[in-house]
DNA sequence: TATTTTATTTAAAACCATTCTAATCTACTT
DNA sequence: AAGTAGATTAGAATGGTTTTAAATAAAATA
């Protein structure tokens, strides 16, 4: 992507193409698909030779994923849960008011799953149906 | 249980029955499923009239989880992850590297998903599957 | 273009869940 | 009862993330 596409992506999102945030955009979207961490990002730019400051990259993450250009993989929440029921089951989040709910595991089919990658081997499942209001 | 059976139950699995032990088990496995946080567990303690510290709390959630008592809810990690795939989708986490792999949604099926509760709506389905070398 | 306004960046401090440290205390053994 | 290994604790440290407030840069206006 040049930096005149980088650019026209970011006022397309109402976001001024600063230029931290087209440095961000251009490691980013680049066509392949990436997981970052603020952490792993830092570093990339770091590599590239770019400086920023590590709470840029954490506004610009953000607002990428405000602007729907990111998406957040959220998990179960910030905080370490711990359960009672010790047999593999699933859960429901309700997000209104950061409850957990059991779901059987017996729910639950996995389906053309891709192949683990070699050397590899699955150690457990997780799933978590988040709940709102409504 | 009585606080005999308490004892009981920490010996068995390898642990001095101490007075705060007993206390947090006799919390824990009264047979109801029960998901907590460190957090949570210490608000009930306090509101059960004992006193004891939070690092006793932390220490003694691991403890019961080494010991098989509990299960703790792992998530993706403990740092944020940002997704430049916005589609639907999940993922495997390869805990050797702790890299991010993308499995298309198309790949699990949810089935007999217990009803949601009343006055809720499913916002997303998000799964994680744990990779480890071997 | 020069000026003004508004948004953005940044270093540093604050925050918060969790872990660590090291001193005290307690349960078990002899 | 004394000794020892293990447990508890207050408080400090850690680490990821957010906030603050001052400096800078982009957009709007003239
Ligand atoms: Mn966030
Ligand atoms: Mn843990
Ligand atoms: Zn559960
Ligand atoms: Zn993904």
């Amino acid at each position: 992507m040049t930096a005149s596409q980088t650019t026209d992506l970011l006022r397309q999102h109402g976001l001024r193409p600063t230029r931290q945030r087209i440095a961000l955009a251009s490691l980013l979207f680049d066509g392949h698909p990436r997981h970052v961490t603020a952490e792993s990002l830092k570093e990339q730019v770091k590599a590239s030779g770019i400086k920023l400051s590590l709470a840029t990259i954490y506004n610009t993450l953000h607002q990428f994923t405000a602007a729907g250009l990111l998406k957040e993989i959220k998990g179960i929440s910030d905080v370490t849960w711990f359960d009672t029921n010790i047999n593999s089951h699933h859960h429901f989040l309700d997000t209104s008011n950061n409850h957990l709910i059991d779901i059987p595991a017996s729910s639950i089919t996995i389906t053309n799953l891709p192949k683990t990658p070699a050397g590899k081997v699955i150690n457990g499942v997780e799933v978590i149906v988040r709940l709102t209001d409504g």
